[in-house]
DNA sequence: GTGAAAGCGCTAACAC
DNA sequence: GTGTTAGCGCTTTCAC
C-alpha cells in the first residue's frame, strides 16, 4: 500500500509543475490553459485516485470550511432540527458542521470553545447553555471566529431567535380566552433569553387581562423538570392550567397529571412552546406555540456565510390549537 | 487587532526556540527540561493567550484528532442517541467527532466519503444508507481511514449492533404468547441488515409456532412509511397485530389505526423496535424491543480508538413491555 | 538540556 | 500559458 499521492505526484504524472494542478483544482484556469494540458492533469488526478489534502489547504489559505455549532443538547429534537437546517445551508456552501454538545455543562462548553479555536473553524453557531462571559466571546472575536447566537440571546451580538416573547404572549392569549382563570407558569432557566422572554410574554398577557399567575416556577427544560414541578404545583395550589417554556416540560407535566388521575385538558389545561416532532404523538396532542427550529438553523448559518456584517433577526411563532386546552364550560 | 500568535513568537517572548515551546506544548519535557526554562515558556505562553494551529500541526503530526459519524439521519432519536455515545467516547479521548447526515441519499453518502478523506479524518463509524459498494470501502482503507460500521452490517467488516435476529424473535414470541395471532409485518428497507435481521427473527419465530405472517410489507423506517402501510394492511386484509421494524413506523402505525378508530391494543396489537425515547410517550406507550443505541455508539468509537484491530460486536436487545400489545381475552 | 534546520502538502507572487 | 520559489505553523531528527 503505497502512501497517499500528493499534488507532486499528479504534476510528475502529467509532466505539468504542481502549480498547473493546482489552479486546475481550483477551478483557476479561466485564464486561458491550454486544454490539452487541463485535460493531462485531469488524466493524472483519476488515474491516482487524488483527494486533495485539507491540512495543507487550510494551512495555506488560513481558511478551514468548517462552522462548528455549539448546543446544549442534541437529543433534543428541537436543537436536532436547528442542526439540520444549518448544516444544510453550510453543506450548500461546500462547508463541513462540525458540531459540538456542551451536554448543559458550562465546563464542557469552554472547553468547546479552545478546540474550536485550535480547529480554526470559520464561524460559530452558539446556543450557551447560559450567559456567556464577555471575555471568551472576545476571545473568539480576537481569533476571527465570526459568531452568531441562535435562539438564545447576548447583549450586544447577533442573534437569529424566535419572536418568544410575542409567541407567548399570544399564546396565554388563548390560553386565557378558552376560559381559563387560575394558570401557573413552568419557565426554563432564569439566565437564559429565551425563557425570559417567553416568561415575560405570558406576564404581560396576563397583566393585560387583570390577571396574576398563580405560581412561576422555574425549570432547566428537561422532562423530567415539567413532570417534578407539576407534582409540585398540583401539591401546593389549585390551577386550571399549567403553561410550560417548552414542549419537553410540558409533556412532563402532561405524564404527572395522568399519573395523578387529572383529566385533560378538562381538569387541566397544559400547552408547551417549540412544537417538537413529537408534540402532536403524545395524548392529546400538545397545545403549543411553533417555533421554526430548522428556519433558525438556516438563517443563521446564512449570516455566517453572507458576507455583509450579521444582523440580528426574528422569526415569527405561530399558535398550534392541540388538544391539551380547550373551552371551558 | 494583531495576527493570531504563533509557536515563533512566544519562543521570542520566552527567549528559547521554538523546539522548547513545542516540547513543552506537548508534555516532552520529561527528559529534563530546566524547571526554570518550561515556566518561562509557559508564562509566554499564557500572557500572548498561545492556541495551536491544528492545521499546522495535522500537516506534520498526519493525524487530525477527528473522527466522522456518517448517519442517515440525526433527527431519527435513534441515531441521535447512537451519535451521543459517539462523540462521548470521541471527547475522552481528545478528539472531535465530525457528524455528517447523508439524509437517506446515496449520492450524499458518497460525496461525504470523499470530504471525509480530504478532512483526513482519524476513523469513521459507518451507517450506510444502504449497503455500499466495495470499492468506495477499500477507498477509505486505502487511505488509511478506519473503519466500523454501527448498527447496519456489511460483509467483512466489523461493526456493533444489537441482536436483531434475536430481540426479534423474542418480541415476536411474546406478542404470540398474548394471544395475537393474524400478524402483519412492516419491515425496514430489504438491503439494510438491520432490517433484514428483525424480518428473519420474526419469521423463524413465527415458523417455531406454525404460524404464517399474514402479510409482510417493505418501509423505510419512517413515520410515513408506518402511517401509510398500516392502512393498506387495514384495507387489504384482517389482522389483530402488526409488528413495525422500528418505533418511528409503529408509532405512524398506531396513528393510522387510531385515525380508522381501532382499538390499539384490544381490536390490534402493535409493537415497534428500538425503544426510541418517545416510545413510551405515545399513548398507549409502546411495545417494543430496547436496543441500546448510546452503548452502540460508545462500542463503535471504544473499536475507533482501540489500538488493536477492530473486532466485531453484538449487544443484547431487552423486550419492553408496553401498552400497545396486551394478554387477548 | 536546548537549538538549527528540514519538511509535511499546498497555493500565490512573481517570473518568463 | 506555465513554472520557480517561498512560506503557511508546526514537529522532529540530529547536532552540540
Amino acid at each position: 500500500m503505497g502512501r497517499r499521492p500528493t499534488i507532486k505526484d499528479v504534476a510528475r504524472k502529467a509532466n505539468v509543475s504542481p502549480t498547473t494542478v493546482s489552479r486546475v483544482l481550483n477551478g483557476d484556469d479561466a485564464n486561458h490553459m491550454r486544454p490539452e494540458t487541463k485535460q493531462r492533469v485531469l488524466q493524472a488526478l483519476e488515474e491516482l485516485g487524488y483527494v486533495p489534502n485539507k491540512a495543507a489547504r487550510v494551512l495555506r489559505r488560513r481558511l478551514t470550511g468548517v462552522i462548528a455549532l455549539l448546543l446544549p443538547d442534541i437529543s433534543n429534537p428541537f436543537f436536532a432540527c436547528l442542526a439540520r437546517g444549518a448544516a444544510m445551508v453550510a453543506f450548500q456552501h461546500n462547508a463541513s458542521t462540525l458540531i459540538c454538545d456542551s451536554e448543559h455543562c458550562l465546563e464542557k462548553e469552554t472547553r468547546y470553545l479552545d478546540i474550536l479555536i485550535e480547529e480554526g473553524v470559520d464561524g460559530l453557531i452558539f446556543i450557551p447553555v447560559s450567559r456567556p462571559n464577555e471575555e471568551k466571546l472576545q476571545r473568539l472575536r480576537r481569533f476571527g471566529i465570526k459568531v452568531v447566537f441562535a435562539d438564545r440571546r447576548v447583549e450586544g451580538w447577533a442573534v437569529i431567535e424566535a419572536d418568544n416573547f410575542g409567541g407567548a404572549y399570544k399564546l396565554t392569549e388563548y390560553v386565557l380566552s378558552l376560559g381559563y382563570s387560575h394558570i401557573a407558569y413552568i419557565a426554563g432557566p432564569p439566565n437564559v433569553s429565551t425563557a425570559q422572554d417567553r416568561l415575560n410574554g405570558f406576564s404581560a398577557a396576563m397583566e393585560a387581562r387583570g390577571k396574576a399567575p398563580v405560581a412561576i416556577f422555574y425549570g432547566d427544560f428537561t422532562f423530567e423538570a415539567g413532570y417534578d414541578l407539576t407534582r409540585q404545583v398540583l401539591r401546593e395550589h389549585s390551577v386550571d392550567a399549567i403553561l410550560c417554556g417548552n414542549d419537553l416540560m410540558a409533556i412532563g407535566s402532561l405524564y404527572a397529571a395522568k399519573e395523578l388521575g387529572i383529566s385533560v385538558p378538562n381538569d387541566l389545561g397544559i400547552a408547551g412552546f417549540d412544537q417538537i416532532p413529537y408534540a402532536n404523538l403524545v395524548h392529546p396532542p400538545l397545545t403549543t406555540a411553533r417555533v421554526p427550529a430548522f428556519e433558525i438553523g438556516q438563517e443563521a448559518a446564512n449570516a455566517l456565510f453572507g458576507s455583509s456584517d450579521i444582523q440580528g433577526k426574528k422569526l415569527d411563532v405561530e399558535i398550534i390549537l392541540g388538544g391539551t386546552c380547550v373551552p371551558r364550560r
